[in-house]
DNA sequence: ACTATTTCCTGGATGC
DNA sequence: TGCATCCAGGAAATAG
């Protein structure tokens, strides 16, 4: 279940092999849940643009796309309508900022679209670099031509990633990497939802799943069912503290590998081993020994130490 | 404007 | 062994 530090992980394995390679071809699968823009709208995105960079965004990756504006000019106007219904996503292709790429000859007329492919792995999503020869994965929903020769391709048994298109892409909330403490704690002003599901809401801070929620509430030793306005400034500013340093040191460990995740390298993640609470119910805490209990809140296990967090 | 609940998906684990 | 049931959970949709 890719959260923040896993989808870094993999955002860095992808951009390692693919930053710089031009998209020649887009094959979509036939199931409509993996894809959140008109497939022919991912498709004429993607098609003929060159990958720019590939980062993180909470947890979507987020590949940024440029193309010679000659293509557009060329496309049937036809086409050009349909595509501008939805204004959020490559519809608002035509309305892109075209610039003069550097190094262009000028007495040419040119322009460079800019648009960005995103990919949200969901719960099983993965994304996987590798030759056209190799054998096709069950649910394989979407495979990307690269000039390189090799092939970029969405796996997903789950359904539940989901592929976009867009221009001048920004997902809500903050990161939590760099969110100051006057903001964060600003997050949490007058919220009588428990903190654990503030911690997970996207539109607060994006980037932070079940696993990372509870291991942050651990180490800030609250528990995960206090109303989020209730807590303290000084536990407030602790959590800020922890939510960073749990992620960190999940991104330095390459993520945490549990059922079957693993990054753009075919390798798992160690952060697991760090897990002090999350799916150790019943265990003693690695702290004070006492057995390490676990809630539903919001539809999701929730993990926590009842000595240690209150 | 918030908050809580339900829904979507499949594969692996569990129960009888 | 087989078959049904449950569970994992991110985020959108729905309800309150």
């Amino acid at each position: 279940m890719p959260e923040l530090p896993e989808v870094e992980t993999i955002a860095r394995g992808i951009a390692k092999r693919v930053t710089g390679d031009v998209i020649e071809s887009v094959w979509l699968g036939k199931k409509k849940e993996p894809l959140k823009s008109p497939a022919a709208e991912i498709a004429a995105a993607l098609e003929h643009s060159r990958i720019a960079a590939v980062r993180r965004v909470g947890k979507h990756i987020v590949f940024d796309l440029e193309k010679n504006g000659v293509a557009r000019a060329l496309l049937p106007a036809r086409e050009r309508t349909k595509s501008n219904r939805s204004r959020k996503s490559a519809g608002a292709w035509e309305s892109s900022s075209s610039v003069a790429p550097p190094g262009a000859d000028s007495s040419i007329p040119s322009t460079l679209s800019r648009a960005q492919w995103i990919v949200h792995l969901g719960m099983t999503g993965r994304l996987q670099v590798c030759e056209p020869q190799a054998g096709l994965a069950k649910h394989t929903h979407a495979i990307v031509g690269l000039a390189s020769g090799r092939e970029l391709r969405f796996v997903d048994p789950r359904r539940f990633g989901r592929l976009s298109v867009a221009v001048g892409f920004d997902a809500a909330g903050v990161e939590p990497l760099e969110v100051d403490l006057e903001t964060f704690v600003e997050l949490f002003r007058g919220r009588k939802t428990p903190i654990k599901s503030a911690l997970l809401n996207q539109k607060l801070l994006r980037g932070v799943g079940n696993i990372y929620a509870d291991e942050s509430l651990f180490r800030a030793g609250i528990r995960p069912r206090r109303q989020a306005a209730s807590i303290s400034g000084e536990k407030l500013a602790k959590l800020h503290i922890t939510v960073k340093e749990v992620l960190q040191e999940a991104i330095a460990l390459g993520g945490s590998s549990i059922s079957d995740y693993v990054d753009a390298d075919g390798e798992e993640g160690f952060f697991q081993l760090q897990h002090r609470v999350y799916g150790r119910e019943g265990e003693k805490c690695l702290v004070c020994k006492k057995p390490v209990k676990r809630i539903v809140i919001a539809g999701r296990s929730s993990h926590y130490c009842a000595k240690c967090q209150k």
